[in-house]
RNA sequence: AACUCGUUCC
């Protein structure tokens, strides 16, 4: 029967790890055999959590065991380690893959990509776009919604916009990600109207904007010092269906304290505090 | 059937 896994996997996906690993080693005491996804299961789980070394435990376990790692076993620890800004540890886990003949998937570029991304290393990134177009593995969504994220910290919009176009002449429509995190590049370089002309777009294309699009266009404005526009957007998302978070009141609160307008800036969290968020 | 990647504040 499958309700082994389906447990295990669904306790670590709740962060119940505890629970989970009693359960993966009572299964084990009952002579039911573990599966490389019970292991990944819990290996994912610990790397949210951010114990890498009880994951890698865990890995251990499986090759002394005899089963088989996969290449979702290496991406979730590339993840991990990444994640923590640890990309030179993750070289030898690209070499172990290498040596046991697992193939890079769209995945892990996508995991190597986002890494350097993160860290500002366009060039990296870029060079490992090109190396998985030359082995025929195609960039998907996610890799290009890395990329965009990159030249938009750098301030390179114009190749950022490029790039999304491109990605349109493609055929491939770009999704609701890919539009926040553009219309995100284009509100940190203080082009409101062209992040606005993408919310349009999207509209257009039928990609409804969600509350991560609203706060960042708030915050858009809120650097500017124009808080009432911020809070004319609230108005906008609620009246189109889109429950604000808080983020979205926290964004105001900033804004309001950065002018100096603390007044405001308390009320803003009075209605907040009304609904149930709490500030940070 | 079940495991892995991208966007806003922090």
């Amino acid at each position: 029967s499958y309700t082994y896994g389906s447990l295990i996997s669904g306790m670590c996906k709740e962060k119940r790890l505890k629970e989970a690993s009693e359960m993966f080693e009572r299964m084990k005491e009952m002579g039911v055999a573990p599966t490389v996804v019970n292991y990944n299961s819990l290996i994912d789980g610990y790397c949210n959590k951010g114990d890498l070394e009880r994951a890698f435990s865990y890995k251990d376990e499986m090759i002394k065991q005899g089963i088989v790692t996969t290449v979702s076993t290496y991406n979730l620890l590339i993840h991990a380690l990444f994640m923590e800004g640890k990309m030179v540890e993750a070289d030898p886990l690209v070499k172990e893959m290498k040596d046991k003949g697992i193939v890079l998937d769209e995945i892990t570029y996508n995991i190597l990509i986002n890494g350097y991304c993160r860290c500002g290393n366009a060039k990296k990134a870029f060079d490992l776009h090109d190396e998985m177009l030359s082995k025929g593995i195609h960039p998907s969504r996610v890799t290009y919604t890395s990329l965009i994220y990159v030249l938009s910290k750098q301030k390179r919009m114009k190749e950022a916009d490029n790039l999304f176009e491109k990605i349109i002449g493609k055929g491939v429509p770009p999704d609701i990600i890919m539009f926040n995190a553009l219309i995100d590049g284009y509100c940190a370089n203080g082009n409101m109207q062209r992040a606005f002309s993408l919310l349009k777009e999207m509209d257009d294309i039928k990609v409804s904007p969600d509350e991560v699009t609203y706060n960042t266009l708030m915050r858009g404005h809120c650097r500017e010092g124009r808080v009432e526009e911020a809070c004319k957007l609230l108005d906008e998302m609620k009246r189109r269906g889109i429950k604000p978070d808080h983020i979205s009141y926290n964004t105001l609160i900033s804004g309001y304290s950065r002018r100096g307008d603390m007044k405001d800036a308390f009320r803003v969290r009075d209605e907040m505090l009304g609904i149930g968020f709490n500030p940070t």
